[in-house]
RNA sequence: GCGCUCUUAGCUCAGCUGGAUAGAGCAUCGGUUUUCUAAACCGAGGGUCGGUGGUUCGAGUCCACCAGAGCGCACCA
């Protein structure tokens, strides 16, 4: 819990405690009362509405409401230097040092655990993200929601959650097909010096593939490649592994890592997808029909076709959903139905999908029929990650399939690293396009938030290293002074909001929270630290090499906290830059 | 035409599920190194929170309408 919430309680426990004497009225729902974060501008360390929230049933100012609770309070809380009402009928609070020495013990007594939300109970999350054709290695454009699948699942962790990280393979359709044959003319052009024929626009012209086609040829010396009918089966399986080699490799280069991945051809093999549709035809939720034209559409072009459909509509869709193409094989709704079916069947309590920007359209759908399949509206939340803008040399730089003219994970790991680019994609809102300028992101100063925060961990570093400590290690130190200045104080109370921080990220699923805050406190930090330059006594270590503990345990605490941050961020805190 | 997301300082964006005088960075201008890492710090200017209404003690935040940007809208995946 955090300093916030422990006084929401006492604050709830005080009004409760009126309301059954009778001076009291309260209202049926208590949720719009809140301890927050005063604006800086004033001298006081936590703020509560709850005068102005209890005003309108009590007819009474909200004013007066606060002045008689201010006495209360201050007369039960001993910790407390001065409570003032404030204009609007806010009620300020501000501690005596002894109540953020008690705040240091106690973190620095269970560390690892400060900031794990522990209102949340344990829960089975499955998170299923980047999901990219296997046809080929990731571009830049699956970059930010694998980065921000990998983040929600790292921060589901860090409050002790059990959670699983899938990969949905769509190894299976038209695409995989036209995959398989441009594997298969490239290994011609190999073969038997045929030219490969470029003019097909259904093939996939980029380079990779020779590079597979080489790789297979190599592996499978038995294959012959004269007729496509022949080995495609074969064939199929052997460049979907061989895509999937390279997403791994690039996955891992944007260090993550999937717990599983599940095969769209083995749910349709398995005819899960038949078991999933009796199971709707049961609740009466898929009929034999036709989709009607949007309003808009030429009718010229529109195809009128009856065929085997899901009722979105009742969910709220604005149509219905065709789960069998004409020549009755699946789509690829159904199959997605099946293995959505296949993760409610292993028992998990959330399933998270990201999604990028092009998908939003599908949510809708998808979260219906996990609807209809589990009887909760809540079981299934969809994240859209927005586009991500390109920026090289000033401009934007569109990336072209057909081209070829695209850039991979690859070129962006090489040229701005791992750590760079998760830091970046995450220090925005996900519902937000981003711009990715390749110049700021390499930058090395402070224009770069990464090497912000982890030059205040360096920091920190250093003054354990000059002592020598290791920053690392953790700290035995049983006896603490408790003498903390202002200034410290004033870093402290952002220590204090880290719970807070980890608790609206998780709650919403906005690891950008995390990064944000960093800086944030990176920022109080580095500021603290330059007015060791006209004040001796802010310096860590003073004239004679010694630290006191008081500065060690408060190094401690910080260092700790931005080490936690980035670890769900994903990248390294080095101890040195 | 419909749906989803967005619109906050010159630029890029935060704003903690309705709170107080709306905050950062970049850019601009001016300052800070015999001392723990200057990849840092301090100061200055910069705003009709896209627009109009509404809800209430109180709106950048919620609702309606309008304008603009992006994405999507059949058996593709």
């Amino acid at each position: 819990m955090n300093i916030f919430d422990i006084y929401l309680d006492k604050i709830l426990i005080l009004i409760k405690k009126l309301s059954n004497e009778g001076t009291l009225v309260l209202p049926e729902n208590l949720n719009g009362i809140n301890v927050d974060i005063p604006p800086s501008n004033f001298d006081c360390d936590i703020s509560t509405n709850v005068a102005m929230v209890l005003s309108k049933i009590n007819k009474k100012a909200p004013i007066d409401i606060a002045k008689t609770l201010v006495d209360l309070i201050k007369s039960a809380d001993d910790e407390i230097e001065t409570i003032s009402v404030v204009k609007p009928g806010f009620i300020n609070i501000k501690f005596k040092s002894v109540y953020w020495n008690n705040f240091i013990k106690s973190i620095n007594q269970n560390h690892i655990d400060f900031g794990v939300n522990t209102k949340e109970k344990k829960r089975k999350y499955l998170v299923e993200f980047v999901s990219a054709n296997p046809t080929g290695p990731l571009h830049v454009g699956h970059c930010r929601g694998a980065i921000l699948g990998d983040v929600i699942s790292n921060l589901l962790i860090f409050n002790k959650h059990d959670v699983s990280k899938e990969y949905y393979v769509n190894d299976y359709g038209n695409q995989i097909i036209n995959f398989t044959k441009s594997v298969y003319y490239r290994a011609r052009e190999i073969v038997y010096n045929e030219k490969f024929p470029i003019e097909n626009s259904e093939l996939y012209p980029g380079d990779y593939l020779i590079e597979i086609a080489k790789n297979i040829i190599a592996t499978n010396k038995k294959l012959k490649f004269d007729k496509f009918e022949d080995i495609s089966k074969k064939l199929t399986l052997l460049s979907v592994a061989e895509s999937l080699k390279l997403i791994k490799s690039n996955l891992s280069n944007l260090g993550i890592t999937h717990d599983k991945f599940t095969s769209e051809t083995e749910i349709i093999f398995n005819k899960e997808v038949e078991k999933v549709i009796e199971k709707l035809k049961e609740k009466n939720l898929v009929y034999q029909g036709k989709i009607k034209a949007p309003k808009s559409e030429n009718d010229e072009n529109w195809i009128e076709r009856e065929q085997l459909l899901f009722k979105a509509t009742d969910f709220g869709d604005d149509k219905d959903r065709a789960l069998q193409k004409s020549d009755k094989s699946w789509t690829y709704f159904a199959s997605d139905v099946a293995y959505h079916n296949n993760k409610l069947n292993r028992g998990h309590d959330v399933l998270i999908n990201i999604l990028g920007a092009d998908h939003a359209g599908y949510i809708k759908r998808i979260t219906s029929v996990v609807e209809a399949l589990s009887g909760d509206k809540n079981k299934l939340i969809c994240k859209v990650s927005q586009l991500v803008k390109l920026i090289k040399e000033g401009k934007p730089f569109k990336m072209s399939k057909r081209k070829g003219d695209y850039i991979t994970v690859e070129d962006l790991i090489s040229e701005v690293g791992k750590d760079a680019t998760r830091f970046i994609m995450l220090n925005r809102s996900s519902d937000v396009e981003l711009d990715f300028d390749f110049a700021k992101v390499k930058e090395k100063s402070k224009d770069n938030p990464l090497y912000y925060v982890q030059y205040c961990f360096a920091r920190i570093s250093s003054v354990y290293r000059h002592v020598g400590l290791d920053i690392n290690k953790d700290l035995d130190i049983t006896k603490f002074d408790f003498k903390y200045s202002i200034d410290e104080i004033k870093i402290l109370k952002k220590v204090a909001e880290w719970p807070k921080c980890i608790e609206a990220a998780s709650l919403r699923l906005e690891p950008h929270r995390i990064p944000v805050y960093l800086y944030e406190l990176s920022s109080e930090f580095h500021s603290y630290w330059n007015m060791g330059k006209d004040d001796s006594n802010k310096r860590f270590i003073n004239d004679k090499k010694i630290i006191s503990n008081d500065k060690l345990v408060f190094l401690k605490i910080i260092s700790n906290v931005i080490r936690a941050g980035m670890n769900i961020v994903g990248v390294a805190t080095p101890e040195k830059m």
